[in-house]
DNA sequence: CCGACCCAGGAAAACGTTTGAACGGAGGCC
DNA sequence: GGCCTCCGTTCAAACGTTTTCCTGGGTCGG
């Protein structure tokens, strides 16, 4: 591979004019400018972006950790993040957590090591201390994406979760529901904390009368309880507070053979792709994870250009899809 | 940032000796470590991926280029991609080249220019000869991932899709098809040509009709297309060659009217998340997306041990999941 | 005509590592 | 006791850039 010094004697001046016709750093004489681009072209001389970050410390990258890079609302937010930093010039370093505590300290590790600019942390449900610090430390800036906490030492982008739980619940309370099963799922991930917030919100001060909450991170226990939920029929609404849920819901009321939405409505935040296309098509909250990702870049880049602003929270409007899941029932005269 | 030399003047040796026990690359002496690992804890000293990079002409990383890493295929490949990189003590760098050509290019011009060890490539339908060129230069190896061709002069691994479509076709013309709908789409695309050749193999030789085969890259075609071929309603089963496809037939027959399985049968490669949670559920050829993706980091491991055996090309098994859009139908009696 | 200034370009010092060569002391062998 | 070897350690040269400071010639104003 040549390299500027190669070129910078083929064209017979100094590495420095190469770099400064490189980068155009300064006025360099067309003449001269032209035996470089020559050099270049001859050698077929490309910049080694190693060594420049190593002379700039600024490797024009940035890492991006994510719990789970297979599920697809991640994968949006993947290529949101891509996107956005490709029109920044910036590329995009990327590691998965598998929502583990020690792999994602090791990932974060990492991209520190590889002096990353900027490090944006979809998290798993329970960070390790090393990792809360470098959010707050002088070492890059940190993005907070998806799973926001108030109070938070560093920007944060996220999903108006509790404000769109809320208009799902008081829409489902408008149809007439009052007998609801959240599936609330891990409460240790802040998102999931504000999804179930938002129904509380909503059934405050009305009387929903035998409404069951069920917390968990284990699918298994979900399902039981959630059989459990449905065995005295009275419940007529299920409410999936993410995707995983949603498919371990819909699971069990296909093997209990309660049928959606003839027995029981249902709805979800970020559902299906492509759900209007199948039955039962799902009433569902969706995130808009490309845009979101994609903000979290912005985010990283405005705070680099004003280092000393306090933390700000982004929080991004999410879309209410009705469908025939809860559009569908039809409450039962007594 | 505490460096290297801050270690060393710490602990009273030398910088080599530092790195020496960094990366035990030499014995030291048990008390001369201690002081040394003394001094790093001490100071909160982090190695510089950067300028070790720089020195070892290495940087222990790899890249990604995808053409949508929005699509869950892509997005489970990437997955897969990180996983057995991160085992492998690897980065990944991940570019998106959203199926264009220019994109492609300079995706892979900046992760050449980042000096990553290797490079895995889900090519756009058209490459540039730039990007052509890099698979067989001396830079560093690449590996082509799901998008593969005879004859390609790197590493590749994909899946067996003519031979999946083959055994497709020839499971529904033992159930009684004749008259197929094939959605082929882009078939500049490899994988796509492939899977077309597959269900030529299974109708070779047998009178299958009235077989339509629908190509081309634009969605609204295909569509119209599809509806012309409906039209005569002689046609029994739709299999579409991808997921895109599959939901551009299905939009389709919907409009129209069109019922699966009722009216027709339907199949498709790489189809629905979950989708024997709905209905039609749909019987699909599945890729074995992740496992793609951590075999191109094998190839690439084994590439770099031995650079200069002949190139190979991996086709991994897909699965066939039969379900209710393909099964469903029952042929009426005329 | 001379000093001040401008401008294009060059020399060289960084940036933080790794690593081959050199070194010095201890021990073993004859 | 001299010599060789071994072993732990240090020295210093890379790796390929960017960037500060410097230089020498030309221009302009007085």
């Amino acid at each position: 591979m040549a390299t500027i010094v190669e070129v910078a004697r083929l064209a017979r001046v100094s590495t420095s004019t190469v770099s400064h016709v490189l980068n155009d750093t300064r006025n360099v004489e067309p003449a001269t400018r032209k035996k470089v681009l020559d050099a270049i072209e001859k050698t077929g001389y490309r910049q080694d972006a190693v060594a420049r970050a190593m002379r700039r410390s600024k490797t024009d990258s940035i890492g991006l950790v994510v719990s789970d890079a297979g599920e697809p609302a991640f994968a949006e937010m993947v290529h949101g993040v891509e996107h956005a930093a490709a029109v920044q010039g910036l590329t995009l370093v990327l590691a998965n957590s598998s929502e583990d505590t020690d792999r994602e300290t090791r990932a974060v590790r990492t991209l520190l090591a590889r002096r990353v600019d900027g490090l944006i942390l979809a998290r798993c449900p329970v960070s390790s201390t090393e990792v809360e610090e470098t959010m707050s430390s002088q070492g890059p800036p940190v993005v907070l994406l998806d799973r926001v906490f108030d109070g938070a030492p560093c920007d944060q982008v996220g999903a108006d979760n509790r404000e769109s739980m809320r208009r799902l619940s008081a829409h489902l309370l408008d149809r007439g529901h009052r007998s609801f099963v959240v599936v609330a799922g891990d409460t240790r991930v802040p998102t999931l904390i504000e999804r179930l917030a938002g129904f509380r919100d909503a059934v405050l001060g009305i009387e929903a009368e035998s409404s069951v909450v069920l917390e968990g991170t284990d699918n298994d226990t979900i399902k039981r309880g959630l059989r459990h939920a449905l065995a005295d029929g009275r419940s007529t609404c299920v409410i999936a507070a993410s995707s995983p849920l949603a498919v371990a819901a819909l699971e069990c009321m296909r093997d209990a053979e309660v049928s959606v939405p003839r027995d029981i409505a249902f709805a979800t935040f970020d559902g299906f792709n492509h759900s209007d296309l199948f039955q039962p098509s799902i009433t569902t909250v969706r995130q808009p994870a490309f845009e979101m990702g994609a903000a979290a870049v912005g985010m990283l880049m405005e705070r680099l250009a004003a280092p000393q602003t306090s933390p700000r929270i982004t929080r991004l409007q999410q879309r209410l899809e009705l469908r025939s899941s809860s559009e569908g029932y039809v409450f039962r005269r007594p």
